[in-house]
DNA sequence: ACTAAATATAGATAGTTATCTATATTTAGT
DNA sequence: ACTAAATATAGATAACTATCTATATTTAGT
């Protein structure tokens, strides 16, 4: 995973409705009516944060007739967990041991992984 | 730390060149002309993308003359890799055990912490 | 087929952000 | 005091986002 797509996902994270929405599903999945009882703001609202968290694919969608049945990535969230601790950490292969010299690209990858 | 301070760390890690900054600065302490080279963009924006990083609390500041040594903050950048960890883990203090008729204030906090 | 319920989409608006150029501030050294 | 270097601030612009109201889509049950 590269800056720009890990950048993307702390962009899903970076509003507090959706902080609270994947800490509602973290324990098991809801529809987005029993969501929408948690929050002040309209469905399509609702709709609209559940889209983005889609879209990032922190969470899964399961449909059940008229019902969405949502759920967190745990793969993903596992993954993007790592690599927040990888970035504040030091390793031998960090970009910061990079000496401008060299090409960057190989960094394409967040360096640690 | 509550969803929307907690939001507020994860929109400053939002952005793949904030990422990248405090990847540089994992393993050692930078000044801003070193972290510089590293990137495309002006002196500025470099200076903008740091103050949002000091602004919240992810990176510090030591002045030595005319140069800032900057540095990652390892206890926040600590606290907030676990309350990651937390919001996608399930636990007997999870927001998602709370019914609808139970107040949500006492959530205030990021429920697992 | 029709209705009602669950969810998504469209379009609008107000607020925020990343970037730039230009300029200010701070400090070391002469 | 003056200059040069490092960093920050100001102001502008284009792009993006969170929210709303209104409407569309999909599906279960009658």
């Amino acid at each position: 995973m590269n800056y720009e797509l890990f950048a993307e996902k702390m962009k899903a994270l970076s509003d507090p409705n959706r902080v609270k929405i994947l800490d509602l599903l973290s324990c098991d999945t809801l529809c987005a009516c029993d969501l929408l009882e948690h929050f002040d703001f309209t469905q399509p609202t609702l709709s609209h944060h559940i889209k983005l968290l889609r879209d990032a694919d922190l969470i899964v969608t399961e449909k059940i007739g008229t019902w969405h049945h949502y759920s967190v990535n745990r793969e993903l969230s596992t993954e993007i967990t790592e690599i927040l601790q990888s970035v504040f950490s030091s390793s031998e292969r960090c970009i910061c041991h990079t000496t401008i010299n060299e090409k960057e690209d190989q960094y394409e990858k967040v360096s640690h992984l």
